[in-house]
DNA sequence: CCTATGTTTGAATACGTATTCATAACAAAA
DNA sequence: TTTTGTTATGAATACGTATTCAAACATAGG
């Protein structure tokens, strides 16, 4: 590969002023400065950005810690992280969740030089944050958060959780059954406190087999679907965790034979794009859908990485309900 | 941040022995790998993979170039592609295909070290091809390709083009239109070509109206959709030259009023994971459904990096038909 | 005891760039 | 002419690691 210091040879000046063409054109005489760059062109000569990185200590690159792109929230986040920060000028590395083996990731994560990291799969008592913190470089969660402070964007689960159940009350449902997620992530434990909140002050009891915890698989959401519908006493609604699930959970309905909202309330959280299509109209409650938390915290990532002000950004942002097809009153 | 210099001294060794506990512990006396081993541990050192690139000329990282995740095939193939990365010792950075500029996009590649590059978006006559192989690295092309040889694995497009368009005739269509992208793309071009051919062979003519290329953007696929259906003599079929642009067309028939496949048939092309969802049952053409082309070609591309042997990797994938629920006889 | 062989270690160097500091060339001012 | 200042350039060095080469030392065989 040629270097910059080929180049200086072939140009016949040296390798100092090879690098100012690139970094400092204005200090070099315009003569020499066109002798440069020709020789850059016909050697075809490419930075290093290895070395470049080396030397400057930053990487212009940033770490992505994903939930799986099967949930299409992640799909959109990963869009606007990517996108945007091409636009700044930073690459994305990007790693996803592995429920079985989340510390591999880590380690990935851990051992690659970045200037950020943004995540969204931090687990509420998550090990990983102390590792995070030591290593000096500002990072980012999204959607999930740590129990200790940092910085963090995210939507009020409980409130959503509130939202979709009353909700469904408001529609004379009482026997509603809750689909989520492992309770140590912050999205599913607070949309639960909420849905628990709202049944409780609206003097509903929630019945210990209506509470299901899946590991968002779609064998095991079959699972705890199959055991739903068996039961005697069949709930008239479910409120699922996320869009993700309520659109894997009415396919799996409808597959079966039962029909969606007739036989089946279903809710979801999230407001995903794919919601929206008329084949589901999910009714669903999600934040404005103008904003974006991916787009929102690789926003205050790369402000973090180029100004290195060391407030936290803390900011939980409203959701609202959309009603649509797959909630009906009873 | 510590360096292999600091816990050297700490451990009062030498930099190279603690180069060599990391990478060739066996060369080292144990009593001296424990002291250095218990060394980075006190100090916290994490060596630094900048430096290592730079020495080792490789800095274990891929750049992906896909397009779109609003399509759900880039979604498929982008988490193939990262997980098994991962498994393989690899960094993924991600890239999205930008229509209006996609020479940014290319530079932003170009600049970046990587041990290779694995690229779905690429044109037929892509400028950037030379560019490629002038870095001297492995790259592989999936889903698209390009004129000249190169490593690249696809469906057969022209036979998905083919049974896809058979199968309309099959059901007694004559009246088909097609909705594709841009031609200059050998995805859209080879299933057209299959449409093109079919469609001769068996006596039925295309009427220009009833081609029509987007730029794949949601607006572009209503105007040619709304432009359809206000035809005198309206075709009875669409062939949607991927299952993105079926699924958003779908939305958009029902947002209509219309019904499919009673009113409309609509077939796609790529039989992605959601065409199987039960709220759709696109029929559609696609590979068999284990494998998967972001995995076949990152599988190809890290061999190829690790045992830069220069043969091409050229394969071509058939395709089947899956007829589902949105194709009807007339 | 001497030589041959193997084991463990460190000094020096390379990787490709950016930056600091010094110098040379030259013009302007005194 | 000397001084001062300005501009353009290059030599030397740093970034943090891996590797080469040589040296120090121990062990075994004769």
């Amino acid at each position: 590969m040629v270097s910059s210091k080929d180049v200086a040879r072939y140009a016949g000046v040296s390798q100092t002023t090879v690098s100012r063409v690139l970094n400092n054109p204005d200090m070099v005489e315009k003569k020499t400065l066109e002798k440069v760059t020709r020789a850059m062109k016909e050697m075809n000569y490419r930075p290093n950005s290895v070395a470049r990185s080396l030397v400057n200590r930053r990487t212009k690159s940033i770490a992505l810690l994903s939930g799986p792109l099967h949930n299409p929230f992640f799909v959109e986040t990963t869009t606007s992280i990517v996108n945007y920060s091409k636009q700044r000028g930073y690459n994305v590395n990007v790693h996803f969740e592995n429920f079985g083996d989340n510390m591999s990731v880590y380690q990935d994560v851990l051992a690659s030089k970045v200037d950020g990291i943004i995540l969204s799969s931090i687990l509420y008592e998550d090990p990983i944050f102390s590792e995070l913190q030591s290593l000096d470089i500002p990072f980012m969660m999204f959607n999930r958060k740590h129990k200790k402070p940092g910085n963090f964007v995210e939507m009020d689960n409980i409130e959503a959780g509130r939202k979709a159940t009353r909700h469904l009350l408001e529609l004379n449902h009482r026997h509603i059954a809750w689909i989520g997620g492992p309770m140590n992530m912050t999205t599913f434990s607070g949309r639960y406190e909420g849905f628990q909140q709202e049944m409780k002050e609206n003097g509903c009891t929630i019945s210990p087999q209506n509470v299901n915890i899946t590991d968002t698989s779609e064998a095991d959401i079959c699972r705890v679907m199959s055991d739903l519908l068996a039961e005697k006493e069949r709930p008239t609604a479910i409120f699922a965790a996320t869009d993700s699930i309520a659109i894997f959970l009415l396919d799996y309905l409808i597959q079966k034979g039962y029909q969606v909202p007739e036989d089946m309330s279903l809710i979801g959280v999230d407001n995903i794009a794919l919601s929206r299509h008329h084949s589901f109209r999910l009714s669903t409650v999600g934040m404005n859908e103008k904003e974006n938390l991916g787009r929102i915290a690789i926003e205050h990532l790369i402000d973090k990485i180029e100004s290195s002000d060391d407030q936290f950004v803390e900011k939980t942002y409203p959701a609202q309900l959309y009603q649509r097809s797959t909630t009906k009153n009873i």
